[in-house]
DNA sequence: CTGAAAGCGCTTACAG
DNA sequence: CTGAAAGCGCTTACAG
């Protein structure tokens, strides 16, 4: 920087301010500095920037799993808002089975981000509220009581897809709910309210998030008797693997049963897969998420109310009405 | 930093090194200063360590889409060695057109990473020469004469998919090709040499990194005459829309056509799809461009001329001997 | 706009 | 091991 300064003839300090497209100079000695600094193969360091600039800085991200297309979504809401907003992302990655949430939060902490927005994380309401301290945190598609989040309206969406079954004339439906613990319960329970006011009763199987594993669940259900007519799982990774137990018995989809997911994923839809299912709008939810980080470190006095994020059903090839008895 | 030397009564420099798990300090001490920094809410700053540590640091990873479950699959392989390496990782995202790739890989450089590792980069060879002083940057399933790169064998897996084709009697199979530029040619190169090998014609039909694209392109080709009784597409994505192609002509597969993807991402092997493919090794190009990576940091004389990677065929659903004329 | 100075929170020799 | 000091490469007032 020094020598850029000194190469185009002005002060350091000017050089910074161009560097950060701030005001304080005019256009054509700004093209003039960018200009220098590209002759002599100049790089912003970013870290010392970072350091000095008391880090108003960047929003971090922390994603639970590279390998769920639901969360690429989500990203790419948030980070469209980001950019326009003109605010760096910094990412970090955990894993499927939720082992790493700590470590990546902690590591975007560690970057000093001004506000963390959290896909998937697995941490309980509790260590959740441990680590509220420790700096603003927005996480998706859950509810934390007291806690940040931007999530669509589970419960709505479920109660959505269980109305779609139950309209379609099927009375046995089976909600394949992920494992127990904090977060996530909106599918459950939308699918309960539907089923109790149809005057129905409920039938739910917990089981794994490990896709292998639900098709083992799946398929001991659908084998065993009393078969439920139509299946709601709790996403559609979840879905795709009763389409898969079903193909192991023999049984063919929607005739003998329906099957509907959620989430919306791009999988979803693909030729041969085609499930009805229920889309959670991920995109809207990055799009909150990053909105409501922003006013964070903004600090804007009052967080955006955002707008209710309202999940829509989208009917494919995988339901139908029961036949037979 | 100051705060906790004062109450484990220590020095500024030792705290330092506890935090960065150094020796020069006993494992006692050690215990005794982590102790006060978690009981003080301490937090390391990442952004002043690397600054003053004059960045050896970190390792930069590009990924090119976070929709790509392939990436996923690279980035696993990657973390696992820099993980055991004790290295951190500084990840930017690009966009699945290409049109973010010189951002995100500026993005690492600004971070100050010793060395990056580029996923599904699209810049052209040329401008990936101009890049290279800026500092080393190993491509995945990518070769660049001259540059850094870690890949599994293209042309191998191609000619194994092909001859698999021709081993079960088809003679009209038909190349869906990426979109021409520089890289990604390998599995074009090792299907046409097969084909020629057989003493049959090539057909190249090239298409798009789209998928809506794809499917429309692969429904003229199968709609057109001399439909090709077999399709190799490029990828597993590009394959799974010809899957839909036929779907959308009424056609079978295999009966009618069989179809040939290449990847083996989690995708293809999905119930109701259950595509033949060739599994690229997709963790194995992960862990060896890590490797070459932090040869890079390190500077290490010679970068490990690593073992090549051979993929392998995964025969499913799919793929079939041709029924009829 | 300039130019000199302080500071961001660490790491890294260095003499003791 | 300690303790004082310099430095990483920027940003940010501040007087001119």
């Amino acid at each position: 920087m020094e020598d850029i300064a000194r190469e185009a003839g002005v002060s350091r300090a000017l050089v910074s301010i161009a560097m950060r497209d701030a005001h304080g100079v005019s256009a054509t000695t700004r093209e003039h500095i960018l200009e220098v600094a590209r002759r002599l193969g100049y790089r912003h360091n970013r870290v010392a920037a970072d350091l000095a600039g008391r880090g108003a800085g960047a929003i971090g991200v922390f994603v639970a799993d590279l390998h769920n297309d639901l969360y690429a979504d989500v990203f790419d809401g948030i980070r469209e808002v980001l950019d326009a907003a003109g605010r760096r992302i910094v990412l970090t990655v955990g894993a499927a089975d939720g082992s790493r949430d700590t470590a990546g939060l902690d590591g975007l902490l560690e970057a000093r981000v001004g506000a963390s927005i959290g896909l998937g994380v697995r941490l309980s309401d509790a260590e959740l509220h441990d680590r509220a301290p420790l700096g603003p945190l927005v996480l998706t598609t859950r509810e934390v009581p007291g806690l940040l989040s931007a999530a669509s309206d589970d419960v709505a969406g479920a109660r959505l897809a269980t109305e779609h079954l139950l309209a379609l004339g099927h009375c046995r439906v089976t909600f394949l709910a992920n494992p127990p613990g904090d977060g996530y319960l909106g599918r459950r329970r939308g699918y309960e309210a539907a089923m109790t006011e149809a005057g129905l009763d409920p039938h739910v199987q917990v089981t794994s998030y490990d896709t292998a594993e639900v098709r083992r669940c799946a398929r001991d259900l659908l084998a065993g008797e009393r078969r439920p007519t139509a299946v709601l799982a709790h996403n559609d990774r979840a879905a795709v693997a009763v389409l898969g137990a079903l193909a192991d018995l023999g049984l063919r989809c929607p005739e003998d049963v329906s099957v509907v997911g959620y989430d919306g994923a791009e999988a979803a839809a693909l030729p041969g897969i085609e499930l009805t299912t229920v889309d959670s709008r991920a995109a809207e939810v990055g799009r909150q998420a990053a909105r409501i980080a922003l006013a964070q470190v903004d600090h804007e006095a009052e967080a955006p109310e955002p707008a209710p994020i309202t999940p829509r059903l989208i009917t494919r090839r995988t339901t139908a009405a029961p036949t037979g008895a």
